[in-house]
DNA sequence: AAGAACAGTGGAAGCGCTTCCATGAATATA
DNA sequence: TATATTCATGGAAGCGCTTCCACTGTTCTT
């Protein structure tokens, strides 16, 4: 019913393997058979059968990306660059989105089977160990984007230089007693940010003061959440009296930032006039907020994902390759630099 | 180097024959033989290869989803509803996100390649002409997600009943003039939303006025955006005055909400205490900034979607089978309905 | 007891491609 | 002129499965 290589061949004349060779760009094929060929394809307007030549060819010019829904804001923004990057390259997507590190599992095994895809892109969990190995084994290419494993190519982000971004920039506005609200430091990026922060008040000659880290880890992802940004802001203005009171905080996240307006604003502390805020991320509800934010590159990450699996299919014995982006400074209102209001995006 | 049904025959000492109708839970299969070979099959933890598979069976067990990324919110609603539900049905979903039509052409044309797909689903876009016809030639299934086209399988809002749940709802809270901001009305949804709005008027016995509907076309997405609602609400409170100025206003749209909530504040006009707010779609940014709104069944859609595409598939010459689902009230505080704090979700 | 019906089974054919090897023609080399 | 080299080409083999047909042995029917 549907025209095959067979059809093409006996319509142009030619074998099989002509026409073949004609269809992947093989370089010896005399000029005019491939004309005469290409012809063909376009007067049968001939479709390639995708399975066929997967099974034959051993690729499946396919990859999976197991990337958990939760992540909202940033789950669009990556999937668009890797989306993008995918069409480019001429891949297939196969999106597994998941709810919970179960389901995760759920495809990582199915993107084991055999021939299913040809690499896959696992983003913002923790990679379950009993999977290091199978990888290692089937040695089926695997990039971790928000995450990270020394045995695998990965993708992250700097946390501690952005962390030190955003205090520097607090500094730059004259501020001096600048105080921190922070996730629960069992998480690496919780510490990575502190450090940062750390890091950029002794850059300034200015003492660290354990006293000014305010770290809540009440509710979901440990700390990383409203409630926690909350109840850590209502710890800091309790405690924030007296001539070395602080004039400004560095928050680990714009969710805790959210939650640190809210209970600002039930305090009567106005931001920024009484408190600059700077924080981290730049999800969407930043930008309503009027959030001064560390911006990840998202969609750059996406795109760099899909880079480096493409990278690890051409060149499977090359050692993990890891990346980490620098965040970008988004400057709006929270902070109290004063910008153009058009620049207010 | 990879298991195959050959290796599980001679390990077993059956037929592949007989292997395939055991891993196909094909009725005429001795209970030992089946338990002797699903042993085997454990035991050498057998994959099967996927693409094989779909060769020989002509079937793929994939389908695409073409969905514009531009759609955010519901974007992800929707993609996380249709992937549960290819989950349970054992499908894989190739994602084709796209920014503009042309892309969303191209992947069409790619959907249609023999073998590639057992089915597509397209989202919030008009179904270029051209392919009307192709997909009823090749009669590759095809759904339709917030689109309509009487040849096809679809699912859409009743924009209609949802604007008029919304007018009643502020009909109920007492008001007697309202005022309605409106998108383009070349727009079917900004149609039947002002349709909507103009039945729940005349059921409770008000006149529908054309001097309280105001509509901006400005920017993208033909007004659907926040400047022209924005724009649309400056304009409502300039001519807001005398004896029958409206008391609230139901706005087709979220970001036009947004916007309009902006230019409210602006002029000094409190919502709700001044002017109440009904709007429409529940997007995320409706949580935070309070919008009473019409909630669509995103999740459901998808997951609908996902159910029609299997329907059709067992049965391709079924009728197409049309679908619009009703959109809920969800009350918050910009409708000034006095709601426990509890419940402002 | 002979034949019919049927449950189980093995394996060839075939899905539509890629790739390798063999072949023949054309060209270069001695 | 004889031989080596290169270029273009045809087509068989094979990717790993499903499915159909043929075959065997058993049970049922008359």
């Amino acid at each position: 019913m549907s025209v095959t290589i067979y059809d093409l061949a006996r319509e142009a004349g030619v074998g099989i393997g002509t026409v073949s060779r004609c269809l992947n760009n093989h370089p010896s094929v005399s000029v005019e058979t491939r004309a005469k060929v290409l012809e063909v394809v376009k007067r049968l307007s001939y479709q390639p059968h995708a399975y066929a030549q997967r099974l034959a060819s051993k690729k499946t010019n396919t990859i999976s990306a197991i990337i958990p829904f939760f992540t909202n804001y940033f789950f669009i923004q990556v999937l668009q660059g890797v989306q993008d990057k995918a069409a480019e390259l001429g891949f297939d997507l196969i999106l597994y989105g998941v709810n919970n590190p179960l389901q995760a599992e759920y495809y990582l095994r199915r993107s084991l089977h055999r021939g299913h895809v040809d690499g896959v892109m696992f983003f913002s969990m923790t990679l379950p160990e009993s999977y290091v190995a199978k990888f290692q084994q089937t040695r089926l290419p695997l990039v971790l984007v928000d995450a990270y494993h020394p045995e695998f190519d990965s993708i992250s982000v700097k946390n501690l230089e952005g962390a030190m971004m955003a205090t520097r920039h607090l500094l730059k506005l004259g501020h001096t007693s600048i105080a921190m609200i922070n996730a629960s430091l069992s998480t690496q990026p919780a510490r990575d940010r502190m450090e940062g922060y750390r890091a950029a008040l002794e850059e300034a000659g200015l003492p660290f003061r354990n006293d000014r880290v305010f770290v809540s880890e009440i509710g979901k992802q440990d700390g990383f959440n409203r409630e926690a940004g909350r109840a850590s802001m209502e710890d800091l203005i309790g405690k924030n009296v007296g001539r070395d009171r602080a004039t400004a905080v560095f928050i680990a996240s714009d969710v805790q930032a959210l939650g640190a307006l809210e209970g600002a604003a039930e305090l009567g502390v106005r931001v920024p006039e009484d408190l600059a805020i700077v924080s981290f991320d730049d999800i969407e509800l930043a930008q309503h907020a009027q959030l001064t934010t560390m911006r990840q590159p998202m969609y750059e990450m996406g795109v760099l994902a899909l880079e480096k699996l493409f990278a690890r299919l051409k060149n499977p014995d090359a050692p993990p390759s890891q990346t980490t982006f620098l965040p970008s400074l988004i400057v709006r209102r929270s902070c109290g630099a004063r910008v153009p209001s058009e620049q207010l995006v």
